[in-house]
RNA sequence: GGAGGAGUGCGAGAGCGGCCGAAUCGGCACGAUUGGAAAUCGUGUGAAGGGAAACCUUCCGUGGGUUCAAAUCCCACCUCCUCCGCCA
């Protein structure tokens, strides 16, 4: 949620910087006028309640005093004060939820250094990174047997059936066998292992509370995406950045304490209601998927080192598995509704010869810590929201694919890079069956 | 799922429907004392919202209700503990 009070000081900044991202400026008017609206209803209940509290006070003192005949008719002054301020009380509170509804809906402010764009093509690339770039090599080049995509290597080597997750759970539920399904164990304990140590690891649970869902800005604005557990009330997590953000909902932590370094490796879920058609093959855009999150609370001044940790986390685990990937800053168009700035990182799959994003650090600045009102007591005693900031490393279906084409061999087998080797029973061949 | 008990401030723990935002103890902070510390004594110590300020309002698990007035009474729900049932 935006800063209301910042909205107040300075509605001009901030209806600008929402500008960028396609909030027409006679929305933040309208918040603006609700505010007004509100406060001025809020002074006038206020005051009623006081008369009435100092009303009720008086018609104590008069029944201590047995002066009955005052009680009586303090009783009825007060109940008249009552039935005027649950009137009053009534419209502070349809315009207080009017308010608030339209806040929710309102995305972050966009950092200064993000640029402007309307969808994915606008975004801006940093770099690129493949093995050997630092010894001056090429990016790398593929041969025709990594130009093989992993739906078809799947099936080649038994180790992604399709077929058997639709007959399961529909199309886009993807089921991995043998040694595909121990590939994907093998990449989620190896990059749980690498942050262990300085990340606590959490396993939260699957599902959420509508209000978890609210804190991290998935709901009410993405509802379409998401799966419902209706019957409980529950919702399949499209990301652990839903949990790990309502870990600390509602707390005051110690500044000392910060930053607070999570990371969880779950199932997520996605209805990817608006992306019917697209990318059916393969596990490009699946219902659901594993992926190790990475997590920040931190101060604000810790933000950026914070980010800096997450990236450079993702990409240790890129190039511990040798494959090629690039970094993108994203723009104002194709940033998510609660982050302020955005980098993705998009791995390069030969097989379908695309970049395939496979992991997302994010800086929330305080959006998402004011909705789950998560803040922090400074070593001065006061009291601020704290940031949040995370990233996964990494969503594991297309790394699997990416892994799966680039280090195919020309006999049709996998090798993977050694080290999965601990990871894989010390076998990083996945050999063609035999016909 | 069934029966019983409990949910109050940083922690423990009081609390007759009005003088309870809340006793007391502990913790913590500051001050006094001390060469320094311990001990002792004193003072202070929740959050949110509104207001230029004075100050006002709200919050005692959550949500409703009764009442002029609710931490206190009523209802529902949630969580935790104990026992029973079921279960990976």
């Amino acid at each position: 949620m935006i800063d209301l009070v910042q909205l107040r000081r300075e509605p001009e900044f901030v209806k600008a910087a929402l500008a960028r991202r396609g909030v027409p400026g006679q929305t933040m008017d309208e918040i603006v006028t609700l505010d007004v609206e509100h406060r001025r209803l809020l002074q006038e209940v206020e005051g009623l309640r006081a008369e009435v509290n100092e009303l009720s006070r008086q018609v104590g003192g008069a029944h201590r005093n047995k002066d009955l005949a005052t009680a009586r008719e303090l009783t009825e002054k007060s109940r008249e004060l009552g039935d005027r301020e649950r009137e009053v009380n009534d419209a502070t509170e349809a315009a207080g939820s009017a308010l608030r509804e339209m806040l929710l809906m309102i995305p972050n402010l966009p950092a200064p250094d993000v640029p402007q764009g309307v969808d994915d093509a606008d975004n801006v690339e940093q770099r690129r990174w493949w093995v050997g770039m630092d010894e001056g090599a090429q990016l790398p080049t593929y041969e025709a047997h990594q130009r093989v995509p992993h739906w078809d290597i799947g099936v080649e080597l038994g180790i992604l059936d399709l077929e058997s997750g639709a007959k399961l759970a529909g199309s886009m539920f993807p089921l991995y066998r043998g040694a595909g399904a121990r590939l994907l164990r093998a990449l989620g304990s190896f990059a749980l292992d690498r942050h262990a140590g300085d990340y606590e690891e959490i396993r939260p649970p699957t599902l959420a509370l509508t209000e978890t869902m609210m804190s991290t800005g998935h709901l009410p604005k993405s509802v379409d995406d998401m799966y419902a557990i209706e019957r409980d009330g529950l919702w399949a997590i499209p990301t652990a950045e839903v949990p790990l953000t309502s870990m600390h909902r509602g707390e005051i932590l110690d500044e000392a304490r910060l930053p607070i370094r999570l990371t969880a490796q779950t199932a997520c879920f996605r209805r990817e209601a608006g992306a019917a058609g697209r990318d059916t093959r393969g596990v490009l855009r699946v219902h659901e998927f594993d992926k190790v999150e990475l997590f920040n609370y931190c101060t604000p001044e810790q933000a950026d080192d914070a980010f800096a940790d997450v990236l450079a986390r993702a990409e240790g685990i890129l190039q511990a598995l040798g494959l090629t990937y690039r970094v993108l800053l994203l723009c104002t168009g194709d940033l998510g509704t609660s982050a302020a700035r955005t980098l993705d990182l998009e791995v390069f799959s030969p097989g379908v010869d695309r970049w395939l994003e496979v992991s997302s650090v994010s800086w929330f600045g305080d959006f998402q810590a004011r909705r789950a009102n998560v803040r922090y007591r400074t070593v001065d005693g006061s009291i601020a929201l704290v940031h949040t900031v995370n990233g996964s490393a990494l969503a594991w279906g297309r790394v699997w694919a990416a892994l799966v084409e680039s280090n195919r061999q020309s006999d049709g087998s996998v090798v993977l890079p050694d080290v999965l080797a601990p990871y894989m029973g010390g076998n990083t061949t996945i050999a063609s069956r035999p016909a």
